[in-house]
DNA sequence: GTTGACTCCGTACCGTACTCCAGGGTCCAT
DNA sequence: ATGGACCCTGGAGTACGGTACGGAGTCAAC
């Protein structure tokens, strides 16, 4: 089968040849296979996992975090019930995630939907919609 | 009415006093007034504030767009039209956040599922449903 | 067989977002 | 009036996630 250079990984994962390099260091991806002159030879699912890497990071999600989500996959070593366990920790930060996006969509959607595209600001009075996240302090 | 000192605003957000003064070099929060010595004075809106921050970095937002989505609010010179603009752009930002998360955690419920809890893994079929995010390649 | 685009490695440097420190002043309870 | 917990400023240091650079080897085409 067809193996791709470090280079054209990059082009079509849409990061720098030297980020590639970082993630191996950092074990992200998996070290590859090398040429006889010692070319790193990557099969097509790099390109996948590493825009994997990009994407969690955009939804915040730290390199050490993304590297806990990679490895809910084979590990010798480890039970399917082990496995399963952090997968469902994980599908929890995911929802909390996922609910104060909405809460800060929705405040977003109110602001826009009371200012209604004319007129100077300041009688826009949705402003603090965006911090009206409904917590309470701890007194101290 | 009652004001804070930093050292109570940061015990109330959850941060480093450091990170207060911080954020307000970066013009995440305003400055305050001063007392006589120079002491910061709060109101307890900025706790909400320093807390929304938090928040929105934890969704993989930077400190820069942090500002741009706080700055949605009053400003003289700006008309409710450009606000309204901006607000959209920042809603159909989180939608693309918040359908990414979907995606994954529709992957992990999977795998979850699909592994259900027993024996040594290699088993579970699911692991690449992760990077299963169904984008296709641009040919270089 | 030379050119130019690519690869290798190691190390140094960068921007972001804090965090700590020194050296000093303040507040207030005792 | 003194001690300890707080506050001030300015600047240095840290962790993370890359990014750039130098010096060398490789590959494909001409």
């Amino acid at each position: 089968m067809k193996t791709l250079t470090i280079g054209q990984v990059a082009k079509r994962a849409g990061v720098n040849v030297e980020t590639i390099r970082f993630y191996e260091r950092e074990g992200l991806i998996g070290k590859p296979e090398r040429s006889a002159s010692g070319y790193r030879q990557y099969g097509s699912e790099v390109v996948r996992r590493i825009r994997f890497v990009q994407r969690a990071k955009e939804l915040g999600f730290s390199l050490r975090e993304v590297g806990e989500l990679l490895s809910l996959r084979v590990a010798r070593g480890q039970t399917c019930a082990n496995v399963r366990a952090r997968t469902i920790g994980k599908i929890e930060d995911i929802d909390r995630k996922i609910s104060e996006l909405e809460r800060m969509r929705a405040a977003l959607e109110k602001l826009s939907a009371s200012c209604v595209g004319r007129g100077p600001l300041s009688e826009c009075p949705i402003l603090d919609a965006l911090e009206e996240q409904g917590d309470d302090d701890a007194e101290g």
